[in-house]
DNA sequence: TAGCGGCGTTTAGTATATTAAGCAAGCACG
DNA sequence: CGTGCTTGCTTAATATACTAAACGCCGCTA
C-alpha cells in the first residue's frame, strides 16, 4: 500500500472549507479581518475555504485563534457521538413495573425542574440498556446494597454511600447483581417523565 | 469593522508530536506499521513526532484513521475533561464540618444542572433560620434518623422514607430534634453554591 | 563472525501550503 | 462621473510539508 499517486484533494467527509467559511460568516468577519486577527493572510483564508489548499495544524489554529475556538470544538461539529454499542432496542424500560420500583416525590412535574426518586431495586433486577433521554442531567446516591451502573461503556460496582452523575444522554443501565434489595434516591433535571 | 486585535491568549500549547507518539506507542504501533496503515511514510510520522514537521489535517487525518481516531478526539485530550461518573463514599467532597455535614457528589458544578448531596445531621443540629437561596428548586428523601423541616410558614417532621420538595427561595430550615443522626439525600437545581 | 530484519532517524528532492501583491466588482460620497 | 474603501479572488514567489531512500542502531540466528 505506498502512497505513489498524488494527492486527489482529499474527499472531505468533514469539509473544513466550509466549515470555516460558516463560522466567519456567523460572526460577521471579512476573510481580512479574521486574517488579521488570526495572523494569516487574506488569501490564505480564502483558498481554504475553497478547498483549495489544506491547511497545517499550526495555520489552522491560528486561525480558529481568531474566533476564538478550539481544534477541538472546530472538529467536533457533526462528528461521531457517542458510540452507543450496547443499544438494544427491543427491550424498552419500563420503570415502576416488576422488579423496579420507585417512588417519585411529587405527583405533577409540569413546570418543576427537578425530578427526586427513590428507587427499589429487587436482587437481579435490571433496568434494559436503552434509556435515551432528551437534555437532562441525573445523579443519585446509593443508600443500601449493591448497584451496577453502566454509562456509556464505563461499567461500575457502587456500593451504600457511592454516587454516580452524568448526562441522561449517554445510554445507562441499572443493575441489582447482589442477593439484597438496593436502594437508591437518584435526581432529575429536568424531568425524564 | 475594523479589526481590534485581540490577544491570541495563547490556549495550552497542544504537543502534537509527543500526543501522537503516546498513542502510537500505546497501540504497540512502529513508526513504519501506523505509517502503511495510514498511507504516509514512516519518514513523516518521525518527523511529525518530533514536531520537526507540522502536519497538514489531511495529513493527520490520514494518520489518525490508522489507529483510529477522529480528529475530534485527538485534540479533545488536555480539554475540559469528561465529567465523572462513578463517585465511592469517601470521594464526596466534604462540604460543610460542623453539626450538618454535607457530601457533594462531584466537585466543579459550574456548568452543572444539578447538585446532589448527602447530607447528616448531628442529634440538635440546626440549620439556621433563613437560606434565601436564588431561583432554584431542591427536594430531598430522608434516608435515616428524623427531621423537623420548616418551608415557609408550615412545619414537618420528617421520618426515613418521607421526603420533600419546594422553591427554594422560600425561607427554610432543617433541624434534626432526635437523638439519632439524621441522613437525608438531597438535590437541588441549579446548585446553590 | 556475518548477515538478516526490525527499529527510529535523517537527508535531498519535489509537491504544496503560505505569503505578498494585484485584480475586478460592489457600495458610498461628492 | 471619479475617488476611496470595502469585499472575495487570483497569481508569482517563497517557505515548508511530504516522499523516497539511505543511514545507524539493536537483537536476532546461523
Amino acid at each position: 500500500m505506498k502512497p505513489r499517486k498524488p494527492r486527489p484533494a482529499a474527499p472531505p467527509r468533514f469539509d473544513i472549507g466550509e466549515r470555516l467559511r460558516d463560522l466567519r460568516e456567523r460572526l460577521g468577519l471579512s476573510q481580512r479581518a479574521l486574517a488579521t486577527r488570526a495572523g494569516v493572510t487574506n488569501g490564505m483564508i480564502s483558498l481554504i475555504e475553497k478547498n483549495r489548499s489544506s491547511p497545517s495544524v499550526a495555520t489552522l489554529k491560528k486561525i480558529l485563534d481568531g474566533f476564538p475556538m478550539s481544534l477541538a470544538e472546530f472538529f467536533s461539529v457533526g462528528q461521531p457521538e457517542p458510540p452507543r454499542i450496547f443499544f438494544s432496542a427491543d427491550e424498552l424500560v419500563e420503570i415502576g413495573g416488576g422488579a423496579i420500583s420507585y417512588r417519585q416525590v411529587g405527583a405533577n412535574l409540569q413546570g418543576k425542574a427537578l425530578q427526586l426518586l427513590h428507587e427499589r431495586l429487587q436482587p437481579g433486577a435490571d433496568s434494559g440498556a436503552a434509556m435515551l433521554r432528551h437534555d437532562a442531567e441525573e445523579g443519585g446516591i446509593v443508600v443500601r446494597g449493591e448497584l451496577e451502573l453502566t454509562v456509556g461503556l464505563e461499567t461500575r460496582r457502587l456500593r451504600a454511600g457511592d454516587a454516580y452523575a452524568f448526562s441522561s444522554r449517554i445510554p445507562h443501565r441499572f443493575r441489582n447483581l447482589g442477593r439484597e434489595v438496593c436502594e437508591i434516591v437518584s435526581a432529575c433535571t429536568p424531568p425524564s417523565f
